[in-house]
DNA sequence: GGCGTAAGTCAACACTTGTTCACAAGCGAT
DNA sequence: ATCGCTTGTGAACAAGTGTTGACTTACGCC
């Protein structure tokens, strides 16, 4: 050491133990993406100086930025359709399903708001391979929930293409809450009121499938 | 101009008269937001490239790269807000009226291909100003729309509440339209299946608002 | 033990960045 | 013609950027 002159003082967080450091970059750049901006925005020197980290080291877990924001959209998935399918939501009645499935998805939100907000931010200003990645995702979990809707009976007189149109409504307005979430700053009770809003949202669209008629309109382009 | 000895390879663009190098420097944003990675990724020495001018030249126009995309927003809801107005569609049977709407939006946004890809990407991504200015002014178009359900004889007997909860599920799911348009790429004639998928899930959405009944308590201005 | 490899550090590089300042050019009004 | 104001220009600055290479430290494994 030749000068300790220069005064550290953005260190945010006690030096990582030797094998840690990978995760200590993950969250830093989690947290400077929740409270700054976006993830282009922030520079690799910044997200190592945030973990307590030489710039240098970075290269050591990760090739590149890029490779950062897809660990971590990739964690963030995973972990979510761990979620849904532990709560094995199909073997519920529908009945009831609406607010319980709300209220176990708000829940989650909440509890991963750094990891949300980032997929958020980055589902349409991050790069192509972070966007294509974060799609992918929606449409798997879009696939999953029409064949959840197949084991209804509520749902037996719509053909599959139908189903998925409605799979991806009610997918679509479950982001929308998350987003809404996210917004309002995590100890306000608002909460309550966004979830209210998408539950209504939700039993208005499962009223429109009772009338749905698929075969009318599925082959009617003659 | 002085001399010519200058070489400005980069000079995209005939170099612009006097008074337009405003509109060169939003039009140089614009292209960078689309074509490379969202607005807080592209530096002001950048965009002033782009549109052929000294980086000097854009605090002339603008105090600020914040002041440029706040603009660049105003503009786009501006033209917007415009372009709903003439289209009275609150003087159109309800009838009919999803199929024009949504053809007249994805037309609007094929048109604004730019501008709207810009939107879209600050909207979460942007600065908390930009963040705000867009939420208000989708607030805006929600409370519009809202007010012009009222005036259809299919909607009396929901409350006034309801009315812009519905209101916001439609608007949301014309914005999921437009953030798909501006996906795929201009020339693909893949735009329609987006517009049915789009028209089907508006039509389920007024199919179960003939089935929904506003609670006693809610219906206090019937 | 000692060796190999992974992880962490430091200094240095060639650039790009935002912003400033003083100055020149255009142009309408007097 | 000359003032005043806006617009455009070039040089310069300090600060921050990604990435490199060579070096040290730690740890698991034979």
């Amino acid at each position: 050491m030749s000068r300790d002159a220069k005064k550290p003082a953005a260190r945010q967080r006690s030096a990582p133990r030797r094998g840690e450091a990978r995760e200590a970059l993950m969250q830093a750049a989690l947290e400077l993406v929740a409270t700054e901006a976006n993830f282009s925005a922030i520079s690799l020197r910044r997200i190592a100086r945030q973990a307590g980290v030489v710039p240098t080291a970075f290269y050591r877990h990760f090739e590149d930025l890029d490779a950062l924001g897809l660990t971590l959209i990739e964690d963030t998935f995973r972990s979510l359709r761990h979620i849904l399918n532990d709560a094995a939501l199909s073997s519920m009645p529908l009945k009831g399903l609406v607010r319980y499935s709300v209220e176990l998805f708000a829940h989650y939100v909440r509890d991963n708001r750094l990891l949300f907000q980032f997929v958020v931010k980055e589902r349409f200003a991050g790069t192509v391979a972070m966007r294509e990645a974060i799609h992918n995702e929606i449409v798997l979990l879009t696939n999953a929930l029409a064949a959840d809707f197949a084991r209804f009976d509520e749902f037996s007189h719509i053909s599959q293409d139908d189903l998925r149109t409605i799979a991806d409504l009610v997918v679509n307005t479950v982001i929308t809450l998350s987003e809404r979430i996210l917004d309002v700053d995590p100890d306000n009770a608002e909460d309550d009121a966004l979830m209210l809003r998408a539950e209504k949202q939700l039993r208005l669209i499962f009223m429109g499938v009772g009338r749905w008629e698929s075969s009318r309109t599925e082959r009617s382009h003659a």
